[in-house]
DNA sequence: AATGAATGAGACTTCATTCAT
DNA sequence: AATGAATGAAGTCTCATTCAT
């Protein structure tokens, strides 16, 4: 008789709908541990608790299952950006907002931060993850646009970019209120 | 007639005091060529034109090359840097400067792009890596601050961090004067 | 036609559900011909006529396997140990299956002389092969011990012990006859 | 002017009669501490506290080395009981002595359990080390023949051997004054 | 006499992928 | 539809020994 257990028994075929979704998140967090360098098959499967030949019956080889993580990724991030801007109704609010932003990230998980870079590391090289990347960028842009110009959205959008890395990877707190400062000097010239 | 060839005869023992250094240098190559996960112990050595055995031979274990070679990168960008502000002698020359690096990067080949981000993405994970873009962070500012306040400096380094990275990853070209008008906006602002 | 032969061609793969046992044994084999220390995975895959991978595929590392196979080894010869002192039915009985131990391994193969110390060395310095002859030992001392009080079991053992060793070891011929005096003389003892 | 330290700095030779010696006693701990299987010339090299050239040029090949510090073992071992033996003046003292031997390793460090182990293991494989155990039978035998005839010193040497071993292998601890009974018992049957 | 740089062989292990079931 | 046994390639590293100095 069948166990009711929620864990089956090994050789047990499960009626699993959402397992591909399962693999893709488990991918993410194993290249948030490991990197996509350290990031298998093995382990992808031991962290998403299916079977190792799951992996290549839902995937076309392990490129693909890392490209779907990336891209699930650059989504949730770029959809919370958008929330936060969406959510600002005059000026002031889009200064918060992109304050909020850049010092959000500081007290999120490392997770974010070693996951960003492994993405653009490999957009660096290769144009598929490229596209993740333009299409990223591409949504940044267009929530700022929707409050200034474009050309200051772009300004906006790389000093957002590289206040978050270097605030990331310093080892000393930044100043109170420079990134304030700075939001609202390139919000001047635009 | 004996052969000028830089690779010699297999099983002759040579005489080769620069060795290490050329193995640094291979390595960045292939890094810039496979990234970091494509780098092994044997591409190293071919590329450096020495036996597989040299690599762990002057070399503790892989980390230790990717270390150094990192290392040495990081300090080649740097050193680039400080001689294109320190060549600045005005205000005017100073806002050049920082608006050549951004572009130079753009024309500069993907080698110097790839290598940032393989670099980033370590030190996002690793202390041992964090602490060469710390020290890398810091002799940028430091250029900086001889021309402008600490805070301006920050501000004015973080730009170029994104916008470089925006401009590299970016399928489109940049509106032209772009960076300038935001070097401008955060130095007026200091 | 197809081959009959017992080595599949190579890229074929085959059902060879005894496989694990088939290394085992062939690790012993590798273990009594070349030692502990000449054992290596690549030598075992030839032994057993499997490829490299499947050693690692079945055994979690190289200890694991000779775990496995000097544990093998401790049960058969136990076993043997244990049949001939069980077939015996009274106390002229055991004094003949202990004299026909000990000589028995003087003519049996130089195998069983190997694998033992090997397995002592081991069990000399690390606890997880310790388990094995102590557990060998106990097995003894229990089928001598259906015969005998548990101080003389003790006494026997260890004499058939350094007797074995000792005749192994000798590049001469013991006495006649010593091994019956001694056995009996510790069986009055007792 | 030579440097009065005791270490000398890298590259000056150094007068050391003596060399030859330590190499084979660091040999000797080496082999105790990782077993005859990870002894290598560079962790003798480092043990003895001697340059790497310095192992194949005192010794041919890392054989002749173990070779040498195990026969160093065997007469060290050996000099103990022939001196714990001489010291007997009557047969109540030989009884003791005996039981002091075998008692007295259990106590002694692993050291000694650890290296008879590894060279009966090697002596069961290859002549050149069963010349080893061989003499150091020969002199056992010979120190106890003086207290007793031939037959019984091989008996009483056996004996010593297996409760030695067993005692060193066994979780748990042997009965006291059970070697001493079996040493008397083999005694009287002498 | 003595050294240490240098090397090629071979050690273990991990892995993506294939394929019979 | 789904699995896991199986494999060959490639990974890093250790090592004994050689040889120019």
């Amino acid at each position: 008789m069948a166990s009711s257990s929620s864990r089956s028994a090994p050789g047990v075929r499960v009626v699993d709908p959402d397992r591909r979704d399962r693999i893709v998140d488990a991918c993410l967090d194993v290249i948030a541990e490991s990197g996509v360098a350290g990031t298998s098959a093995r382990r992808i499967a031991a962290a998403a608790g299916v079977p190792l030949g799951s992996i290549t019956y839902y995937f076309d080889g392990m490129d693909a299952i890392i490209h779907a993580a990336l891209e699930r990724f650059s989504h949730e991030v770029s959809d919370g950006f958008v929330a936060r801007l969406g959510a600002a109704d005059d000026r002031e609010g889009v200064v918060q907002a992109l304050v909020d932003t850049i010092e959000h990230q500081v007290f999120g998980s490392v997770r974010e931060l070693v996951l960003t870079h492994e993405l653009y590391t490999l957009a660096a090289r290769e144009p598929r993850y490229r596209t993740l990347t333009n299409a990223w960028m591409r949504r940044s842009r267009a929530a700022l646009a929707a409050h200034v110009d474009d050309d200051t959205a772009r300004m906006l959008d790389a000093l957002i970019e590289g206040l978050t890395i270097h605030r990331a990877l310093d080892t000393e707190p930044a100043p109170a209120g420079l990134a304030e400062r700075a939001v609202r000097a390139l919000m001047a010239a635009g």
